[in-house]
RNA sequence: GGGAGCUUAGCUCAGCUGGGAGAGCAUCUGCCUUACAAGCAGAGGGUCAUAGGUUCGAGCCCUAUAGUUCCCACCA
């Protein structure tokens, strides 16, 4: 029974079928005993919260292109994946879900709450998973992590209490970025700045002993509040008079001071700035310098606290309205101007984000920061592209100190405990702790760890660390690559370079390679509010995954953003679609019991050409791979597969197969052959139709993602051949071309009179002719004589086509014409260039050799094209 | 205020260390040539943003300018 693929191309058939067949197989696992090479990327770990989108499908695409190929090269691949436990996300959805039932968290209390939050987990957390294995991601499911896993948890204390230990993490009262609405502390780089329009406020301050006012500017009012003080510029002569002087705080009556600080911009506004150290992160600082009182008036959701009666219990916006309207009344505003400017948001939940003072715990960043600029700088780990390494450089060159507490519970609980007697800390990996020095037993800090804290662990918590002596942490880490977008290098990459080097003593990874977004059709950022997001899940349903694999691979440079259109897909299936054709075809042909070897001995013209150009590409393929031109690779693939295998060999074999015999063997051999390295060369980018046709192909029980993967092979390389065939190519093309030029039928078949001196080349490519070039017959001399005919002229050949009942010899004249014109401006150009004593001198020796040659094929096709004309003449 | 990217065919984008400008889609012209109309064979279409510079030679390297996008920054 002959092997057959089903008639039309319909992914959705088989895709499901073939992800069971490699997981029933086992053959994502990493073996850590293995001999081999080890090779390693840690998937980013997506939020447990969310859904698939498509920034997530270019970045498993792109890891798992790398992985199949490394796999298919003889390493030990290893693809670890894992989720994250996303702490202030997951718990906004947490809560938001109990909210719908009408319940709070602080009415069921820490534990209830955890329970709830994992069984979350347990139903969600697996959906992300599920969605990644659609995409055809061959991960080691066997070695599946979460940043909240016993594991990951044990090596967050671990890390923790070192880093306590050595004085890298200390707890202390800042100035911190605060969400009123997530109701926590956020990292500075999980504040997103933004313009906003806004108002600047001009108040008057009376001064207390009557002698008048002192105007300053402001755009957030509300926190007059809070104000100890009014700052101006040391040298500053309209104000010198008024520093040491007391000024009276309208609507609350405070006496507040006069203070000269040098951070007041004598240029920008009035020069004179109302001091709030509690609710601004340079206030604060003046306030330090002047040692001002911190008043705070705010509460956690951002209230105005209840000892401003007026206001208590507002909002801070609704107090600004109200706070303006009473200086108004009061004659204490002076004008109202309008006022851009740029305002921190919470990354989360988009409120803006409220500076605050607070006792939280923090990362002492500088001496983490140094070496891990040093090992970039160094090249230990490399940025692909490598202008990101700016980016990386600009954040830890200029890092403050990390907070990282949080305010919420869904996450690893800070490792510190307090003795409520006596007020000693303690910070331990044990998760109880009793009072050394009164022996009470302690109370944990209910505050919980940036998310961030355990990801920066991932490369190495996933392995065993702090395990050292784990099989897979000795085996393999360091990891490898690391794929990620560039909004992510502030809070991940450079975290897992500081932490990596500083717990394992080693980079974490040696290459960073970095993708851009996906955006929408017109540039936009795929998004939940504009609702121009599409679903990677329906994209697949329709198309398959290997076309939108293949789409987010193709016509994309490394770090360079991407815009998804169905276009790109629809070519993208079409592509797998003619693959599929093409497979069949080859396997309708093919005999029974046909077994595929290495193509050797007497081969025809054009298997020589076909094999070296696929030898060719295999070279250039894991070439460019090596150098992350994943894009570049696959538009190699897709050119070979398409305009050189399909649409040259296979229309070529035609009249050999049809033809039967040895001759027919031979080409099927080779075009099994060559399809079977191609499916290879593929197989990365589109593993699900390759390995479909492999299994129908092949039928020999193996699998083509545990196939080796194609190399350059001397033993193939047929440069002459391929040359050779070229030539037939391009008389096939002129011929094509003219009568095209015409408008004459295939339909229309004409004898072929071809005129060469390499009439063994064209003697091999007879046939070709007639299948290709709507040849009724072919002659090949080194001379001819042809009336009324049309000639085509290439670099190797002149040939007739008696058409005279179609012979237009105005037209056939203009066209020569034209060719003679193109000739023409190709010798001039060429002797031009060779006639320039400096590139004669300067130039590579071969480039000028290959101009020699193209000079002296660009004179005989244009003697041939003279030739032609002059007959038509007659 | 710093920094980075981008500007190439009508549209979306490639173009590796500098050697006569490419793809997909769209357009136009022929074709059901028994793998594929999700296809085949052709065609048209670009002063590679602008101005200088380096070089025998520049889309690619350097400088400036313009437009555009993004990142960072405490100007109240």
């Amino acid at each position: 029974m002959k092997k057959e693929l089903p008639k039309t191309y319909d992914p959705a058939g088989f895709e499901d079928r073939i992800y069971k067949y490699w997981t029933d197989g086992k053959m994502f696992h990493a073996d850590a005993s293995s001999k081999k090479t080890p090779y390693t990327i840690v998937i980013p770990p997506p939020n447990i919260t969310g859904q698939l989108h498509m920034g997530h499908a270019l970045d498993e695409t792109l890891q798992d292109i790398l992985i199949r190929w490394k796999r298919m090269c003889g390493y030990c691949a290893l693809w670890l994946p894992g989720t994250d436990h996303a702490a202030i996300a997951t718990e906004a959805k947490i809560v938001e879900a109990m909210r719908k039932e009408g319940i709070t968290k602080e009415q069921i209390g820490r534990e209830a709450f955890m329970v709830r939050a994992w069984e979350w987990k347990k139903q969600y957390g697996g959906r992300i998973v599920e969605q990644l294995k659609k995409l055809g991601s061959s991960c080691d499911w066997d070695r599946e992590r979460f940043t909240m896993d016993e594991g990951c948890s044990k090596a967050v204390k671990e890390a923790f209490v070192n880093y306590y230990e050595k004085g890298l993490i200390y707890r202390g009262e800042r100035m911190v970025n605060w969400c009123p609405h997530c109701k926590t502390t956020l990292s500075d780089a999980e504040v997103t700045y933004e313009n906003q329009a806004g108002f600047f406020w001009h108040l008057r301050y009376p001064l207390k002993d009557g002698s008048g006012y002192v105007e300053l500017a402001t755009t957030r009012p509300e926190t007059l509040l809070g104000d100890t003080a009014v700052a101006v510029n040391p040298s500053d002569d309209r104000y010198k008079h008024l520093i040491g002087k007391t000024l009276i705080l309208p609507l609350v009556g405070r006496e507040i001071p006069v203070v000269a600080d040098d951070y007041v911009d004598i240029e920008f506004g009035t020069g004179v700035v109302k001091i709030t150290p509690a609710h601004d992160p340079n206030d604060f600082e003046v306030g330090k310098r002047h040692d001002l009182p911190v008043i705070n008036v705010m509460t956690d959701d951002a209230k105005i606290v209840d000892d401003y009666p007026d206001y208590a219990g507002m909002d801070r916006y609704e107090a600004r309205k109200k706070i303006v309207e009473d200086l108004d009344k009061g004659g204490f505003l002076v004008k109202i101007e309008e006022h851009a400017h740029d305002v921190g948001t919470c990354y989360r939940c988009g409120t803006t984000v409220e500076p605050k003072v607070s006792t939280q715990w923090f990362v002492k960043m500088k001496p983490l920061a140094e070496p891990a600029i040093e090992a970039v700088k160094n090249g230990e780990t490399k940025f692909v592209p490598e202008r990101f390494e700016k980016i990386y450089f600009h954040w830890l060159e200029n890092i403050r100190d990390w907070c990282i507490s949080r305010q919420i519970w869904w996450g690893h609980q800070i490792p510190a405990f307090y003795c409520d007697d006596c007020g000693e800390m303690v910070v331990t990996k044990d998760s109880e702790a009793v009072c050394p020095k009164c022996g009470k037993k302690m109370r944990q800090d209910e505050d919980t760890l940036d998310t961030w804290f355990s990801s920066a662990l991932w490369p190495f918590s996933t392995l065993g660390w702090p395990d050292t002596e784990a099989e897979d942490y000795k085996y393999f880490y360091p990891t490898n690559t690391l794929v990620t977008g560039y909004d992510i290098i502030p809070f991940w990459v450079m975290r897992m370079m500081f932490s990596g080097i500083e717990y394992t003593g080693q980079v974490p990874f040696d290459t960073v390679l970095i993708h851009g977004l996906v955006r929408d059709s017109m540039g936009r950022k795929m998004s939940k509010s504009l609702g121009n997001g599409i679903d990677p899940l329906e994209v697949i349903s329709q198309y398959g995954a290997d076309a939108l694999r293949f789409m987010l691979a193709t016509g994309n440079a490394p770090g360079n953003d991407l815009r998804y259109s169905e276009e790109k897909v629809k070519a993208s299936r079409n592509f797998a679609n003619k693959l599929w054709n093409a497979s069949r075809f080859i396997m309708m042909n093919l005999p029974d019991g046909f077994e595929c070897r290495e193509p050797s001995g007497e081969l025809a013209l054009e298997d020589k050409w076909i094999i070296s150009k696929f030898n060719t590409l295999a070279g250039e393929i894991n070439e460019n791979l090596e150098n992350f031109d994943l894009g570049v690779a696959v538009a190699k693939l897709y050119d070979f597969i398409w305009d050189v295998y399909c649409d040259w060999y296979i229309e070529v074999t035609k009249p050999r197969i049809a033809a039967g015999g040895e001759t027919a063997a031979a080409a099927q051999n080779v075009l099994v052959w060559v399809m079977k390295g191609s499916l290879k060369l593929l197989h990365p980018f589109m593993p699900f139709i390759t390995e479909e046709i492999w299994q129908t192909l092949v039928d020999d029980g193996s699998a083509i993602m545990l196939s080796e993967f194609p190399r350059f092979d001397e033993k193939h390389c047929f440069a002459d051949e391929e040359a050779e065939f070229e030539k037939i190519i391009a008389a096939i093309k002129g011929i094509r071309n003219t009568r095209s030029g015409m408008n004459v039928p295939p339909s229309v078949k004409a004898k072929l009179y071809i005129e060469t001196v390499e009439a063994e080349t064209f003697k091999a490519g007879k046939m070709f002719f007639e299948r290709l070039a709507s040849a009724s017959e072919v002659e090949i001399a080194d001379k001819f004589n042809i009336p009324d005919s049309v000639t085509v002229v290439t670099a190797s050949a002149r040939i007739f086509i008696p058409l005279a009942d179609i012979i237009d010899i105005e037209k056939e004249t203009a066209r020569l014409s034209k060719e003679k014109a193109a000739a023409e401006k190709d010798i001039d150009f060429l002797s031009k260039k060779l006639s320039n004593e400096g590139f004669l001198a300067k130039a590579p020796e071969k480039l000028i050799e290959n101009e020699r040659e193209k000079l002296a094929k660009a004179r005989e096709k244009l003697e041939k094209i003279e030739k032609s004309m002059a007959a038509l003449r007659k």
